[in-house]
DNA sequence: AGCTTGATTTAGACATTGTCTACTCTAGGG
DNA sequence: CCCTAGAGTAGACAATGTCTAAATCAAGCT
């Protein structure tokens, strides 16, 4: 444990938000000016494999990283201003995959991603 | 509707995969050799800006595009080797999500991606 | 303390994906 | 035949991510 993987790890504590790689990187600078992109993007890719950590694809173009990957969640993302929040749907989306419909894959994980309009963006 | 935008057609067409904006390039110009990248963008923009194609967001870096755009439907990605299949699970997510959970978005999508390893990826 | 060894960090080049701009081409109207 | 508008083109540019070579650091050994 580096000062600079505490740094990142700080960062994503800090703030339990879904920040992008560039996001993080900028932050990790404000604390400690001499990080470079490839050490954030080394420690980023350590922390998703340790699994302390999510990588979020919405449709954006950058990944983004979500430090809350203990407690299972899904993602509801604004198609306008792209703002995310966590939401915790009822339901399980794996048992509602038939094996007709699984063609032999071994079906590890689900992944959810709502999409509409956020409040902010519907009243402008 | 003028060639580049035919040939383009026509290979989303031809195969119903899942091709990234490259991959359809690369088709295109087997047909249409001239035609150039930003045509292809163009095009690609404008027919799912016409509902026509959906852009679908697995976690790999590049879009994919997916011309079943009528019949709704998920998907199902090898965490190894990237196969994507379309699948059609019961039961609907939408539902699944209680207005308490919905923080005053109006929610009107959702997609789903299971992950898991191909049989492919398995043997091996 | 000084040395050695290996891992970590760094800077920057490079690769990939996507967007933008300025120019060219073509088809149709006058 | 010329003009115009839209479509297409080439290539520069931008954003994101990956890789490499060299510098640095930590830890154990003598």
């Amino acid at each position: 444990m580096t000062a600079q993987r505490r740094v990142v790890a700080e960062v994503l504590d800090g703030e339990h938000v879904h920040l992008t790689a560039d996001e993080v990187h900028s932050r990790a600078v404000d604390k400690l000016p001499e990080i470079s992109r490839a050490t954030v993007y080394n420690t980023l890719g350590e922390l998703v494999s340790l699994g302390e950590v999510l990588e979020v694809a919405t449709d954006k173009r950058a990944k983004r990283y979500d430090p809350n990957a203990h407690r299972p969640h899904h993602h509801l993302v604004c198609a306008q201003c792209g703002a995310i929040r966590d939401v915790h749907p009822t339901g399980n989306p794996l048992a509602d995959l038939p094996d007709s419909e699984r063609f032999g894959f071994a079906v590890s994980e689900v992944e959810v991603t709502y999409r509409g309009t956020c409040p902010n963006c519907a009243a402008a």
